[in-house]
Formats: C-alpha cells, structure tokens, sequence
DNA sequence: TCGATCAATGTAAGCGCTTACATGGAATTC
DNA sequence: GAATTCCATGTAAGCGCTTACATTGATCGA
C-alpha cells in the first residue's frame, strides 16, 4: 500500500513524456494503469461489479474519481453492440400532447436505465425517414413512432436491422407491429354522434393534412361515417385544412365564415385549432356556443380553462406514453412479443357546444 | 464490367460460409469488397466524394444501395472523434417556451448539417448533471444549457473535456461562459414598474422555487427593486412558490386567496400559471382586473387569446433558439470565440392589468 | 496431501470506421 | 524521353471499449 502511494506520488512529479498527465480526456486504460489492473477489470468493474472482488473495486472506483474518468459511449456502444438508448420520433414538439406523452415515456424508460433519444420529424415524412436511419446508424436499440402510415420500406428495412418499434397514437390489430393508442376514427365518429344528436347538420372541420396523417384521415372518416349514418349528405360537411398553431386555427375559422353556408358547429382536430377558433369567432363579434359551437381534441389542460370550456375528447396520453415505454422495453429485451394495447377514450362534453 | 455482373451472380447463387448472405447488418468492408476496392475508397466516398474519382464514385454507391448499407454511427465517432452532434439540456419539454426556442435552435443546426440530442431535467440540477456527462460521453461537440445558476464543477468539467457551451435564456457579461438571452432582472422590474406606476401597493407573485433558478430568483430580484425603488415596504410582497402548469397556477392564486390580506395584482412567473390563475379567479367568482389584477410572463400564444388577454413580457424565443445555435456552431467550428448576446424584451400590455 | 473446482483477474481479439502515409501510374515539364 | 509532380487509391494503425478464453491462486473434499 504504502509502496503504491509512493510510487504514485513520485509519478506525479516525475512525468516522463510517456506518461505525462497531459490533458488529452482518460481512458479505460489510463484507470488501469493508476489502479494496476487490467483494462478488463475495470469494465467488469464498472459493469457487473459483482464480478469483481471489493478490494480490487474500490481501488478502481478510486482510480476512476482521481482521473475524472467518465466512459466512451461509442466506444462503449461499438463494442457492445448495444446502448441502452431508445429513440423516438414524434411530428413536433411545439404540440404540448407529444411533449407530455414523451415525459411520461422518457419517466418510465429512466426506470429502466434507458435513455431516450428524441427527433421532430416536423410531419415530414422525408425528415422521419432519415431521422429513423439516423436512430438506426447511432445504435438505438428500439424506436417509437407516431402513426402507423408511412413506406414500407422503412418497416422492412427496421425488420432487416432487428431494431424493433412501437407505434403510438393508434391502435391497429391489423397492423405488423405493435400499436398503442386509441381507435381514431370510432373516437371522432363518437364525438359527431353527439353533436348531430345535438341537431347539428351543417358541419365543418379543421383538419391537419391528413394525406400523410393517419390520425387525422381517420377523425376525419369518423365525422363522415356519422354524418352518411345520420343520412346527412356528404355535402354538408365543409373540411379546411390547416397548420397546427392557435393563430392558424383562428385562421382557419375566418375561413370557413367566408363561405356561402354558414355552418352550425365546427369540429377542430384538436384543442389548440379548437381554442384559436374560438377567440377568432369572439373577436369577431359571434358567441360561443349560441352562434357557433366548437369542439376540439385530446382535452388538454387549456380545453377546461378555455371559455367557454371546450367540448372535446379526452385522451389519457401519458398513459399511452407509459405502456409504449412498456412495450418497448420488453421487445428489446425480447422478454415476450408485444401485442397491441387499446387507450380508452373518452367524450368530455363541455359548454363549448350545446344544442342547435 | 460483364464478368464482374456475372462474378456477382455466382456468388449470390453459390453462397460459401465465408461470404455468405447472412443478415448480419452490411459494413463498410461488405460495400468495399463488393465495389472491388478499398475500405478507404468507400470511406471517402461517403465523407469527402470530390476526392475520388467519378468511376469510382459510381461504383461504390451501387454497391452501398444493393447492400443497403448504413454507416455505424458510434464506429465513425470513435474513429473520427467528432459527431456532428450538438446537445441540449432543457428544464422540461412540457414548457412550451422551451419547445419553441429548441424548434428554432434545431432548424438553425440542421441547416448546418448538425444534429441535435435532447435532453430534459425536470428542473433537477442533479439530473441536469447526468445529462451533461451523458451528453459529453456521447461525444457531443458542443451543449446548449439553460440558465447560468449550476455547480461550477461542472463548469471546470467542461471545459476540461474540452466541450464548448453556450447558456441561453440570461444574459450575464460577468459569466465565463457566452450567454445568450435576457436580462431578467431587468425585464421583471420594468413590469412592476408598470404595475406600480398604476397604482398597485400589495403585490402577490406566483413563482417558481427560485433556488436553483436564476431566471426565477432574477425576476423576484427584478420586483423587489421596483417595488424599493417606490418605496414600498417588502412585507407588501407575498410570494407563492408553485410547479409549472395552468392548474398549478390556480391552485397558487387559492392560496394567495386564502391570505388575510388580499393583494390588487398577481404577477406570474410566467405566462402559464398566469392563465391559470386567472381561470380560478373567475370560478371563485371574482372580476379580471376589476377585483384582481394579473401578469405573465413570455407572451406565448394562449397570452393573447387568454380572456381577459394577459399583460405580459415579450420574449422573442424563436431568436433566441436561433442565436444560442449560430453561437455554438461558431464555438465547435472555433470560428471565433463567441461573447454574449442580449435578446431584447418588451412589456405587452393587455387587459388583465388595470389601474388600482 | 493432492488434484479438482472455482472465483478473480489477465490477455488479446475484435467492434466498424477514419486517416496518415505509402504506392503507383498518368500528366506535366523541359 | 526522362524527371517531376500530382492525383487516385491502397495499406494498416489505431479510436476506447467489451468479452471469450486463458491463467492463476485459493479452497475443498477425499
């Protein structure tokens, strides 16, 4: 011991050029040589301590702090063929539901010692598909998706890599992986009963592009589907798309009062579009829900604040966060073959709308 | 070019155990040996095309297409000790402030050809601090933090690993590091000035705990100057500590409420718990601003749209974003040493503050 | 007491890539 | 036409880590 330390100290005055303390970041091998161990003891210590013999270990983790050691990832990654890290790619940020999924999945992958790797893809499909290949190329061991429309070739070529996936945000028995999230079409459709039962026949929509947009092409199916149940004609719905945002929903609203018909109630594919029409309609001098209802979706916290409170439905997205990490974790550690998990939703009737 | 073809076919018909066709992920070797040439040659095809031949060119990208083949992230970073990687530790991403400047910081690094890793800390200086070394072990080039307040070990840390940073969201000349953002300090007091100015004596603020907060602990600072500047003693101040959110907000005003004497204004640390502190306002039945004046902080969307529209601080987050990454890619690029920016803010003045 | 067994550690071969340096042939110069 | 230059490509040495396998010394049963 007292051998050591001496050795040590005249180390630290002498330095020979070899092994001079210069300032390039330590390496495994730098801790093995200041604790005189292998460069395998060291990984085992740091690894699977349980492995390595107390003494041995505490002389490493000591090593370790004095140098300020901290590990090389892609080394790490590049030899181990694994990295603990799950990526996920959601359309945006700016949209609070993602951010507030992703929490809870981010929560419960750090359970797990996983860390998580996040992209916006901005709904561009060509930006997801070379976020995904990035994922892929940085090791991720699992990626979560949102949506399950896009080329299957990306699906393949996930297959092709063994990287396994969870889409969100739908729910797809039909579907070749595994899905977790709610049924969009029987949701909306759920949410247009009630408001023609409300005695609403002129409807209009503000929609998200739903061309590359599952979620939205399927809302939009279940407005359709209970309008043409309704006997309604296909003609009384009147569809605007629009960009995500509170200033664009108001937009969209101007939109449609621009047109001939006027209609009784306008269904937003979501809160904020929901309360940027709102406030645009009040500015403009028409009342909620006496002139115009509307109806949003997702009920975020906004939803219940917003005056007036907005009809809308209630998705639990943190659960849905919660289960993809589940999921997720299981198929990277090949514990069981994940199968799809429905999200209930649930109609959140507020006085945003009211009876025609 | 024939006998290569047929060379080719032959092989795929006839596998032998050495070159065999297993779904083993393709690597720079596979494509070299496909493309008849060296591993070098492939490499810079990829990474500098101008310095091989257009022949050449041709050749290897083919083969890189029928292979499929995805350089391995973490092999390249190990070898070429750069990642073309620039991290962001945020405090949460349910913050929508937070969202906006990272959008705006990651379309100003994806036009350089960076991408972005992305972490959040729910406001924990300790997981702040695993971020960071994570980050760092991850081969980041440079990281993008918010506020200044943090253990200057870490700092040290750093700047020993040789990472370049850039603080957004204060503005400190004193900093050793280059910041980018505003004066909060500043900011805040010029509100309260305002609000005074209006004749407001008891001044509530709902406010982050602004212990490990300098934004929070700067904005407090920032009313307390005004409010000694007008000679107002500080026990006319009650401060509420609250978590983020618009119920979180509300809750805060209930106990502001529940205090034995009631303040004419609440001013928020942000535009979120404003919105919902003026939602439970109304529900217990008081008038906004005739009984109780509000102000936020931020002046996001919902500020404009709120009923009655919020008095606020204009903070322009997208510039801010896109600053915090022009500074860095400098940084990484040791184009020049970066200084610090000031981002400008403005009082918005809206109807929820009114005259005492 | 001796070999068998086992736990702790060491040895060294990669993981897939980049890049300094070596090489060889074509273009250029006189 | 020989010497020089230069450009395209090849060779091979790592980058910092993990891990299969080898080695060692201690422990144990008979």
């Amino acid at each position: 011991m007292k051998c050591n330390d001496l050795g040590n100290r005249i180390k630290n005055l002498v330095m020979t050029t070899d092994e001079a303390n210069n300032d390039r970041t330590p390496t495994l091998a730098d801790v093995a040589r200041l604790a005189k161990v292998s460069t395998a003891t060291v990984s085992r210590c740091l690894n699977s301590p349980d492995q390595v013999i107390e003494k041995t270990r505490t002389k490493v983790l000591a090593a370790v702090r004095e140098l300020g050691y901290a590990p090389n990832f892609n080394a790490r990654a590049l030899a181990a063929k694994h990295t603990n890290t799950i990526g996920a790619i959601i359309p945006t940020m700016e949209n609070a539901i993602f951010a507030r999924a992703l929490q809870a999945f981010q929560e419960e992958l750090g359970g797990s010692g996983v860390t998580l790797l996040v992209a916006s893809s901005s709904y561009r499909a060509d930006l997801e598909e070379e976020q995904i290949r990035t994922l892929v190329s940085r090791g991720a061991d699992g990626i979560l998706l949102i949506g399950y429309h896009r080329d299957p070739k990306i699906y393949e070529f996930l297959q092709r890599q063994g990287v396994p996936i969870v889409v969100a945000w739908v729910f797809d028995p039909q579907a070749d992986v595994p899905t977790v999230g709610f049924d969009n079409f029987t949701a909306m459709k759920a949410l247009a009963d009630q408001v023609i039962s409300m005695g609403h026949r002129r409807i209009a929509t503000i929609t998200a592009n739903p061309e590359y947009n599952d979620r939205a092409s399927e809302r939009l199916r279940g407005i359709r589907a209970a309008m043409s149940e309704a006997g309604i004609s296909a003609t009384d719905l009147s569809i605007v798309e629009s960009a995500y945002g509170i200033d664009e929903g108001g937009k969209a609203l101007e939109q449609i009062l621009a047109q001939t018909v006027r209609p009784s109630v306008v269904m937003c594919g979501n809160d904020v579009l929901a309360v940027g029409a709102i406030a645009r309609a009040k500015e403009l001098g028409l009342r909620v829900p006496e002139d115009i209802s509307v109806t949003g979706f997702d009920d975020i916290e906004i939803a219940k604040i917003s005056s007036p409170p907005l009809t809308t439905v209630h998705v639990p997205h943190r659960r849905m966060g919660k289960e993809a990490a589940r999921m997720l974790i299981n198929l990277v550690n090949a514990t069981k073959d994940q199968k799809n998990t429905l999200i209930e939703t649930s109609l959140k009737i507020r006085s945003s709308l009211s009876k025609r």
